[in-house]
DNA sequence: GTGAAAGCGCTAACAG
DNA sequence: CTGTTAGCGCTTTCAC
């Protein structure tokens, strides 16, 4: 019992986990700073000290509290990654290159689900805000105007990703989808097809890359695609019925371009149970280039951006700004590839 | 110039967006507290003041700083949820089940990625832990025994989900694998299917289903079913490479069984391509209910788990220990349906 | 090689 | 209705 040399040491943590560098120190029989310095800079520690300091840690199960370091250092070493819904495509991969990156140069990488629409947004962005992250990412959220005034008083550096917002808030990393859907257009004339169909998820990106497949149509004097619009996320259901409803409307088409990969994959089972052939009497195009697309029988056609390539671009730009280095350049193209298959 | 009483006032933050209540304060001409309450318990100040300060927390596009927050109140106002993956699985709706219960009680979620193997898992845990969460969801992470330890010290609920440990730290919520396993094997038989194959990803969860079908099968008098594994996340292009290879091993069965829809659905393009019948000839069974699941054609029997619902029950749990309330139950099943469609 | 003091930005508790 | 004081847990600066 007379171990410790505790003279008016703060009671062993209550609750395990909340122990403290004081609550290690009286253990160690040593001031905090030691402590502190145990786990920081532990070369400036005698090794005896230094073991039973690391003993004291190990007993008192002691992590450190980083709201107390944030706030001292003015320094939170983490950067937020804000989406609005984690399905909505591969955010997966974007955040595995981001991660790839940012916890090279020390910062963690945290995601919050910002959600559609309603004033929720807005107050998420201001939540995330107040936990100081160091620098954010943010992917295919539009902003509120009070949102965007938030995001620019902020003070730290801003990735936008996917949505390439006309108007960017800081940096912005991603593809043209503008060229995308001149390349989807190009690339179906190229196989021949002249009677065009369109299926279109509502999410900004998809409508941008339609816009712009039709335009190309027109400016190569096709006729005008039978054009039609699905509610995001899209899925393979709306992609059956799609095709249902574009037949309706246009039973000579002889390729359809979807918005999606799974939209895509829709259009090719309901083909496949109206006997059509595909590719010879109807051409499909996805886009996303999902794993299963290469797969498929007949294989899809599809457009790919690389989202592990954009995440570590978007990695790279953040700790560039945030080391105070030069930035070559503000906005990156990351491009993207036709991924010519069977289906087409 | 001389608008605001500054008597020894903080300049007027230098990087916007690390304005501090002392600014505000500042510009508003009132003490800090008076700003702090403006924010917090409005109703406590005079009309007129509360205007002053809401005009200067806009115009200083002032953010309270939540570290300095949670260290004062010993309070984060977040929980964490910890994923292996992003991609994995449906993740999104337990995210959302989760979201939807954690918000209405006043905390945020974030979400960390801990990634699989590695030291670096019980680096990213601590760093986790080191943010004050005030609760924990762990989905599908197995701990390192220093994980452990660490999560046990942490002093703080936790509910494990999906992969359901033998020996919980703490709450569990999911479903039982081996029931599942059970369903699966029984379903198939009720349909007239004798000579059965099995392919599964080999993550926990699924081996776990997979070790409990082939005992059930066993135990009905069948032949051991031909079972493959594949490396997890599984693919479409797996599942038609697992179909060929359980056809080279038993040209005669009459049944697959797989982990995932994915996986189910190569099976469905590889037969196809092969001109085998589905469920004529081979009956198919997924597992998740994708999407897609009931739009293919033939559609595809699998087994739905809520995942939204399982985000829910963790997120009641964790509100209810932290609200200090008792908990009917540590552990909660939150059962399974199978969807039973034509490729069975 | 180790420690004491000060203060990061905020809020609870108590004045006035 | 508003302000003062103290201190959350940590690190920086300066002493010893």
């Amino acid at each position: 019992m007379s171990q410790a040399p505790d003279d008016e040491l703060p009671a062993p943590a209550a609750r395990p986990g909340s122990a403290t560098l004081h609550h290690v120190a009286g253990l160690a029989g040593v001031s905090i700073i030691t402590v502190s310095r145990a786990l920081r800079e532990p070369a400036k520690l005698a090794p005896e000290t230094l073991a039973r300091v690391r003993q004291a840690i190990a007993d008192t199960g002691y992590v450190p509290n980083s709201a107390a370091g944030t706030l001292r250092m003015a320094r939170s070493g983490f950067v937020a990654a804000l989406v609005p819904n984690l399905q909505a495509s591969n955010f997966a991969q974007l955040s595995a290159g981001l991660t790839e990156v940012l916890s090279a140069h020390g910062y963690q990488l945290l995601i919050g689900e910002i959600g559609y629409g309603g004033g929720r947004e807005d107050d998420l962005l201001r939540a995330a805000l107040g936990r100081r992250p160091e620098g954010l990412v943010i992917t295919g959220v539009r902003h509120s105007p009070a949102g965007r005034v938030l995001l620019r008083q902020a003070g730290i550096p801003i990735v936008e990703t996917w949505d390439l917002a006309d108007e960017p808030i800081d940096m912005r990393v991603g593809a043209s989808h503008e060229r995308i859907g001149e390349a989807a257009c190009d690339h179906l004339v190229q196989r021949g097809r002249q009677r065009l169909a369109l299926v279109s998820a509502d999410d900004e990106r998809s409508l941008r890359r339609a816009a712009r497949f039709v335009r190309r149509a027109a400016a190569l004097g096709l006729r005008a695609p039978v054009a039609l619009t699905v509610a995001a996320p899209s899925t393979h259901a709306q992609g059956r019925a799609a095709l249902a409803d574009v037949l309706a409307r246009a039973p000579d088409i002889d390729a359809v371009c979807c918005s999606s990969d799974l939209l895509a994959m829709g259009v090719l089972t309901e083909a496949r149970v109206r006997g059509i052939q595909v590719p010879q009497q109807l051409a499909v195009m996805g886009g996303g280039d999902a794993e299963f697309a290469a797969s498929l029988s007949p294989s899809l056609t599809s457009i790919r951006i690389d989202g592990r390539e954009t995440g570590r671009q978007a990695g790279q730009m953040l700790v560039a700004r945030l080391e105070q280095r030069p930035l070559p350049q503000r906005h990156v193209d990351v491009g993207f590839e036709l991924m010519a298959r069977e289906s087409t």
